[in-house]
RNA sequence: GGCCCAUUCGUCUAUCGGUUAGGACGUGAGAUUUUCAUUCUCAAAAGAGGAGUUCGAUUCUCCUAUGGGCUACCA
């Protein structure tokens, strides 16, 4: 029978979600709609040494402000529930044990430390140590020691972990949907630790399998990290007898730091110059701030088209696509094998694409409360009109005020390069004959504005472009901008009037 | 060191044995424009190297190089 396809993002509350991990997260969310299935929300907070206080909720944040949606979670809820390991902790233990009664798996006793000074020896001699198939048999474990004693140091209280016996000498084949067959020798392989003793909670490895069977995980859409893992991951579902409904499994190419070296990490925070977080986070030990896409001013859905195409591609010369149609058209054949490096130019592209795309309207509203921080008032549809007048000129609604405040504001200074270029010769006086131009124009739009200043320009023969860039000069206060009969039209006849005066009156004329 | 994965313009990528190797970002030049920006046009820019397999390899195989991942009682 077809299982219903589900999937899981699964993050460990050690810290914010940079943009991998959101992207994982998109994939996994991606598969799930495309190919009607769940997606689910599950908590992996089994390292309590590096647990973060504020990490799960950061999680949650950025994944709704992203428009990714749990179908179970820990907020959602869920047949399966719960969602957050750390309350699942008695399942766990008894599958360990499960896996240590079939042979499958032993006690060792060994600690910390006692491993730490082996390790430090092996290094001292060139060496490295692994605990596996050729030392196992002279460690404190329960391969060796007898039952009874194994007994007696287990209630006596001795420190124990659970290991996975990992088998000599054995070709694993594994199946991966990105990169095909991977074969791995369990001779290269060691006996990882399944239960810790430290904290009384499984680690990865176990709580993951154990977790993906019991929710029934079809597909397993993870990072490259994971990949050197799988065999020991193959090796737990056919320990368990559960190789028939084990998932499959996806390993996506990592992301890059953009210079050079290394996976992108958490700890990159904020220093390439871009943000590597969703959100904006500030480190609850050191209290140090890292920027966010979202605090950034990049649309969400900007974000998203920008991170679907960071790896995968549908083939073709489109780029831009909505939440929907990514949907539609994803597949995990198209997912690239090689890691990507993103570059924050084409990030802002995206982003000033979406900005095109938002209407009039939509722009005022969050142009808005900019403004009022900058205490000024302004109808809806004044605000509109300059929004649909400068928005191809922007990439973020943070660049509006720069480009726009003379639309609401009488320029105080003039810019000094187009003063000494135009605020000379005949051109103060024409200013003096336009501004009653101006003052004579009855309908005051755009249409009759320009028609008006032109003719008069021909009329008189003037040079159209250094009248022109001292009309500007006057309005704008600098040499950029759209149509002066635009901006005109926007402010009204008084203020374009007004600022006609004042330059007269402000700036000198060069002799 | 060991094991594994990868390798097309600076960057993201298309190509699923036969193409003048295409697109996008960025860069440069030009055009448009009353300024700036936009827009448009054009340009420079890539199959890591070497062996095979094949009539034919960017595409398949192997070797080398380079990059990356993992090698914790972290995920």
């Amino acid at each position: 029978m077809e299982r219903k396809v589900r999937v899981r993002f699964a993050p460990s509350p050690t810290g914010p979600l940079h943009i991998g991990g959101v992207r994982t997260a998109l994939y996994n969310y991606l598969f799930a709609r495309k190919n009607g299935g769940d997606f689910i929300l599950r908590i992996e907070d089994t390292d309590s040494q590096r647990f973060v206080p504020g990490a799960e909720a950061y999680i949650n944040e950025a994944l709704a402000w992203c428009g990714i949606r749990a179908d179970e979670g820990v907020l959602e809820g869920g047949a399966f529930a719960p969602y957050r390991q750390s309350e699942r902790r008695e399942i766990y233990l008894q599958y360990a044990l499960q896996l240590v009664n079939a042979g499958h798996a032993y006690y060792a006793f060994d600690t910390p430390e006692q491993l730490n000074e082996i390790r430090a020896t092996y290094e001292l001699e060139g060496g490295t140590f692994a605990y596996n198939y050729k030392v196992r048999g002279q460690l404190n474990n329960s391969l060796n020691l007898s039952a009874a004693e194994v007994t007696k140091r287990i209630e006596r209280g001795d420190q124990w972990v659970i290991r996975f016996k990992m088998p000599e000498d054995e070709d694993i084949r594994m199946f991966d949907l990105i990169r095909g067959e991977v074969v791995v020798n369990s001779a290269s392989l060691d006996d990882k630790v399944l239960y810790k003793s430290t904290d009384k909670l499984p680690t990865y490895h176990l709580a993951n399998i154990v977790d993906d069977h019991l929710m029934e995980i079809t597909h397993v859409i993870r990072g490259e990290e994971w990949l050197p893992s799988l065999p020991l991951h193959y090796k737990l579902y056919e320990a368990f007898g559960w190789s028939d409904s084990q998932p499959a499994f996806a390993h996506l190419p990592l992301l890059l730091k953009p210079s050079g070296a290394g996976k992108l990490s958490k700890r990159d925070g904020d220093k390439f110059g871009f943000p590597v977080f969703p959100l904006r986070w500030v480190s609850p030990e050191t209290g140090e701030v890292s920027r966010g896409y979202r605090e950034d001013g990049y649309f969400p859905e900007a974000f998203i088209n920008m991170l679907a195409l960071l790896g995968w591609n549908p083939g073709g010369d489109r780029e831009i696509f909505s939440m929907d149609e990514l949907i539609t058209l994803f597949s995990l054949e198209h997912v690239g094998k090689s890691g990507s490096r993103f570059d924050p130019e084409k990030a802002k592209w995206f982003n000033a694409q979406y900005l095109r795309m938002k209407s009039d309207e939509e722009l005022a509203t969050l142009y808005r409360p900019v403004l009022e921080a900058k205490g000024i008032e302004a109808s809806d549809e004044k605000v509109a009109k300059v929004c649909g007048l400068i928005k191809e000129r922007a990439a973020f609604v943070s660049d509006f005020w720069p480009i726009s405040a003379y639309f609401f504001a009488t320029p105080e200074a003039y810019e000094e390069k187009a003063v000494a270029k135009f605020w000379k010769g005949d051109n103060p006086a024409r200013l003096a004959e336009l501004r009653d131009v101006i003052a004579g124009i009855g309908d005051f739009t755009k249409e009759a504005i320009d028609k008006t200043v032109h003719d008069w320009i021909a009329e008189k023969g003037y040079p159209m472009g250094q009248v022109m860039n001292t009309f500007r000069l006057a309005v704008v206060g600098a040499s950029m901008g759209p149509g002066m009969a635009d901006i005109c039209e926007v402010i009204g006849k008084d203020e374009t009037l007004r600022r006609l005066d004042r330059i007269g009156e402000v700036v000198p004329v060069k002799a």
